[in-house]
DNA sequence: TTGTATGCGTTATCAC
DNA sequence: GTGATAACGCATACAA
């Protein structure tokens, strides 16, 4: 293993002088600088980041806590794991994977070891019960979530209240009158999943004021729970035009359904999916869709994480506006009807 | 910062005999054992990994190198990526996510860093150009996926071979004559991804020997595609009455175009997906389904690499027997034809 | 069974 | 602009 001290000798200097030609925390001379630059070369030399991190008191490394539930899109908790390393190298930052099994437990283990120098929490909850230990450790961290009490902490998140709003808001606009929600299993609303809280009240807030009757149906994502949702909402509201739906494995039982019940989208009904784009291009008619992007979520927690390494404080809560994108599964609302 | 040099101050013990305890490498007295256990919690002492890293040569993390590419079925990545955390866990270890955007340098880097004791690589192509970076360093490795020239290297994969082959058997034994093969987009084929080569490979091997004809059709796993392929088809062999899909997009279409021609799934037509099970429960009817382990493809890579880190040298090639589950989706073929 | 002492490779402080 | 050198916190070879 090549060390400092051979690049040193190598280049005719001393170590210090290849530390801080690396570092560029000294101005160097052209001439040295062009030396140790080609003996690291030469030598093939990678710093050693154990002695980096100890010495440092930095490991560049962050860790980034993924969920191990499935009711999240997993391709989005991909995407933005995903985006996460990829804005943290441009930092000069690894990330470890811890998952969620470990409980908070994991995140003390690398905070408190020096193995990370923050912690990305993705699927927070409103009460999670990872934040005390942050703040116990007083753990440098960003969170892609909203908790309840999100004081002195940095967050992250969708829009989700918004995002509910702009679906009344396209289906008044079109001229629906009654419109239903498909949303998550029940057992996401009880255990006060914010997004499903947040988008579901930005629905019906906006549905108030734009004077939709609305119905709000829990589903399993299943094909039998989207039949079971579907049928009680035709027999309890026939008149129902408009269908939003926020759970990605409700999608296509829904529209084998309505095209099943000879309702024709977007002539008969129309659908608004709160669901990334690539699932909304995918179905047959293409599906209007609010989308939010998943990508900037990862980047902006990293952004917000390291400027608290940097020691400055950023700002708490940061939401992320998701955009209505019209395609051909929404239209103007049946008059037969 | 709590350290080993406190505990053992607080415990009336060497700081070495702190560090045994904590390693288990030298016998320790059950009086001292304990005395210095306590001064651990009491304290919350937690070993400093960079200090860790740089004294015992062992930074004890994996890198893992997920790919970008988003042809593969994501949510089976991140399974796979999920069970290697855990896995890894279980040794003591953590693990680092290298996003493929690095090329062979990020495997360089975390190796030759000293960051991570080994590597996992996954979707291994079957000219991998991170294979070369792999030899020349010498660093420890588990790939998943099979390269050309696996010589001296540990690799897990699914059986695809087998998992085609079953797929032939299963509809010949149905009485199925004609079959036609949804496969990937030509794109995967030209640049000789092994599964989806391996996984044909053995579908014509078998249908051969069992005597079906077939047919098979790149598709892209859009919609407009997966009709492209199911017309040609139709119009090529009209009598086609099997259908096998190793394309996770052209599942849901293909399950519609029957529909749409008045096929009914399993009378008329039988379909087989390779394909994850929670995809192929996901359909109405329900699929019968080949499906390879993705978590213990996770595992199996951990073990191997924490073997190759221990200094053994395991086998080269492991291969995971798929299993096909008979569901809704399949039946003998129709008489009437 | 336990203690002492050295070294791991880097960063950063101090000196020149 | 550059060079010594003292930490950093732990593992381990060597002693006792």
């Amino acid at each position: 293993m090549v060390t400092l001290a051979e690049v040193a000798r190598h280049a005719g200097v001393s170590s210090s002088t290849v530390s801080y030609v690396i570092s560029g925390k000294r101005t160097i001379s052209g001439a040295t600088r062009q030396r140790v630059e080609q003996a690291i070369s030469e030598l093939g030399y990678h710093p050693n980041a154990g002695a980096r991190a100890l010495a440092g008191k930095r490991s560049h490394i962050i860790a980034l806590v993924v969920p191990l539930r499935t009711d999240v899109y997993v391709p989005i908790m991909m995407e933005i794991a995903i985006s996460v390393t990829m804005a943290a190298r441009q930092y000069g930052y690894d990330v470890l994977l811890i998952t969620n099994d470990e409980g908070p437990e994991g995140v003390r283990r690398v905070a408190a070891s020096g193995l990370a120098d923050g912690v990305i929490l993705m699927d927070v909850e409103l009460e999670d019960e990872r934040i005390p230990v942050l703040r116990a450790l007083n753990t440098h961290a960003a969170l892609i979530g909203l908790p309840e009490d999100s004081t002195g902490l940095s967050c992250v998140d969708h829009d989700f209240f918004a995002a509910g709003a702009s679906c009344a808001d396209h289906l008044a606009d079109l001229g629906h009158r009654d419109v239903a929600f498909i949303g998550y299993g029940s057992a996401v609303y009880q255990r006060h999943a914010g997004y499903a809280e947040r988008t579901l009240a930005g629905f019906r807030d906006r549905a108030a004021t734009r004077g939709l009757r609305i119905l709000h149906r829990p589903c399993e994502g299943t094909y039998e729970s989207t039949a079971g949702a579907f049928s009680r909402i035709l027999a309890d509201r026939p008149a129902t035009t408009g269908f939003v739906v926020q759970n990605e494995g409700a999608i296509g039982p829904l529209m084998s359904l309505l095209r099943t019940a000879g309702r024709i989208v977007p002539e008969d009904a129309s659908v608004v999916a709160l669901c990334p784009e690539p699932l909304a291009e995918q179905y047959s008619p293409r599906l209007t869709a609010v989308t939010g992007p998943a990508q900037e979520l990862g980047r902006r927690a990293v952004d917000l994480l390291m400027q608290r390494i940097d020691g400055k404080e950023p700002q708490e809560v940061t939401l992320l506006t998701p955009v209505l994108t019209v395609r051909e599964s929404s239209g103007p609302a049946p008059l037969h009807l």
